[in-house]
DNA sequence: CTAGGGTACGTAAGCGCTTACGTAAGCGCT
DNA sequence: AGCGCTTACGTAAGCGCTTACGTACCCTAG
């Protein structure tokens, strides 16, 4: 069989500095034991050629494989597209290329996604999205990533943490604290939180947030109706009709993200609810079509995009004896969707 | 060196199984010259010893490589993110792997990306997102595709055409001319248009359907105020804000894609500008937010993920003799951004 | 002047697969 | 019985790299 490809080889580039296969190796990977003529002269030939070392005879020779594998829910929410944006940006500038996968929200399958990532022998897994409150899948999920270390793999998750890997995390709680604190300075008594899963770590711990706030002001808990769905604009929606119907008092409705907020302002525009005049809402990520929502959503502000290049930064340092939390800052932005509590 | 993984072997599975490595490789790949038994236990044993090739000496042997390649302009932009799920999706089933890189709308960068993915070996090459208008990059972008190719890689386009391959196409030019079509049944007369870059196909496309549907109903071309921007939401509210001032008389806005069509609605709420009471707006590829925009958006339906799937398992299929053009449907979806033209 | 040590390179052994080619056995045919 | 053909498998040669180890050579110290 003819070679399959045209491309020069490392051997092309040897042959013509007139040196053998290993000191060209070692001159483009900048390893020591070449003087610098000799190494300047082979970079100099590899790149008159066009020489790209080909990762998978590079991989498979020991050398550390350059893609990062980046599991995400859904790349079309548009959480995971800024992190993934981010993600991919900074790859890109490292010279390494993402694969992404998407885990649907499903423990089970996302277990399987991040088994199949290290079968294909990443050098860097990324893990993203909420943690999920089953036992069974995590605990399977963070042996599968310990092992994955102890071969050599580095990984980092952004936004959950208990995977026992360096994580990048915004302050949920802070979050959820500071939004139930702008409604009650709005002079709310009566807010609704239309929740994701209650199977998400995300989810518990913004509620947690919203909770203590209430606490904070010397409310009783039974003054925040709950109403779980899932993080997606359609649960928003469906959040909506039933905090309409089965607590028509409420004056704010907490959508725990964005997705969700702008199913609830959806639901609220075709039942005719003027926001903020007689509701407000609020949201949680910032997501870029936040601010061009009708009314501009008030929510807090997570850096994704940022976040995702984190996660890479942290994925590349040498590990580190125990996982590291790297926090991410969180801002209040208040937008037209949030207004004084109506006097009924 | 000890081996880097734990991982089983494919002589491992050879071995358990009694054959050589050559069989337990055929049996796998399922290549005849095994009988059904032999095969049979192999895959068995294999499938107990938890076996998963090693894609890099399975590729770097001379098998098919199992990664394709995604160019999109902006994974964070939901046009690109519907498409690149649909592409995750379906690759997920075919247990290939997606490797995803950014443009970031630049024709240069474009090709460099291009460049990296082929020079990384990726099996399969998808690029998305419109045409430039730059000969030299579309030229340049073409070699490199036809040289993949020769070398028994595999390429498909999601929305352009002109690269010499495989290419899944929206009509662009009768959803621009049902765009017009519908407004001018409503009765509008001055139609501005929100374009995105001058150098996009995809742009001129669109465009020449709405001037050819302007040109049937018997209206001089200068009726058309056509405003460039970019294919954002910000450039959309710089359209939007060329059209008010420069045009005043306008009662209806076609923006050439949804993301603009967000834009330019947001410009028109902070100026007060009633939709669809005074001006009705448009859009075209009907991402998924747009029905829950306020007001809902009037555009035309791309099936984004769809196209993704079809892209893939064109790519997949053994080339032809000359590229495939597979048309998607489309279809025009009123909402409540559109109504009769104001009585002035 | 020689032993010892460092530097700069070359040699060659893999990494885990695929596949061309070789071989032995079984079959039908004359 | 002997021939050739097919079938089922084994042998071994790579694919294009990395890297442990070997080997010249030069420098310094005793």
């Amino acid at each position: 069989m003819p070679r399959a490809s045209q491309r020069p080889r490392l051997a092309d580039v040897a042959a013509h500095a007139a040196v053998s296969l290993a000191t060209a190796s070692r001159a483009l990977a900048g390893r020591e034991g070449v003087s610098a003529e000799v190494a300047e002269r082979i970079r100099q030939i590899a790149h008159e050629l066009g020489y790209v070392a080909n990762p998978y005879a590079r991989t498979l020779a020991g050398g550390a494989s350059s893609t990062v594998g980046l599991i995400v829910h859904q790349i079309d929410d548009p959480y995971f597209a800024e992190i993934a944006a981010g993600v991919i940006q900074f790859a890109a500038e490292q010279g390494l290329l993402v694969q992404i996968c998407q885990s649907g929200r499903d423990p089970g399958y996302e277990l399987q996604q991040l088994r199949h990532l290290i079968a294909q022998r990443v050098g860097i897994v990324l893990i993203s999205g909420s943690g999920y409150d089953d036992p069974r899948t995590e605990v399977a999920a963070r042996a599968e990533l310990a092992a994955f270390q102890d071969h050599g793999g580095r990984a980092a998750a952004i936004g959950r943490h208990a995977l026992g890997i360096d994580a990048v995390l915004p302050d949920n709680e802070a979050g959820g604290h500071a939004l139930a604190r702008h409604l009650m300075d709005l002079g709310h008594r009566r807010i609704a939180v239309a929740a994701g899963s209650a199977t998400l770590t995300t989810v518990a711990d913004r509620l947690a947030g919203v909770s203590s706030a209430a606490r904070e002001r010397g409310r009783p808990p039974d003054d925040l109706a709950v109403v779980h769905g899932d993080f997606t604009r359609a649960g928003g929606r469906a959040a909506a009709e039933q905090i309409l119907n089965e607590h028509p008092e409420t004056t704010a409705i907490i959508a725990l993200n964005d997705a969700m907020a702008m199913g609830v302002l959806s639901t609220l525009r075709s039942r005719r609810v003027p926001v903020p005049a007689r509701m407000s809402v609020v949201g949680f990520d910032d997501v870029s079509v936040a601010a061009d929502l009708a009314p501009s959503l008030t929510t807090i502000r997570l850096p994704m995009t940022e976040m995702g290049r984190t996660a890479l930064t942290l994925a590349l340092k040498p590990r580190s004896t125990r996982p590291r939390r790297r926090p991410t800052g969180h801002l209040l932005v208040v937008r037209d969707s949030t207004g004084p509590a109506p006097r009924s």
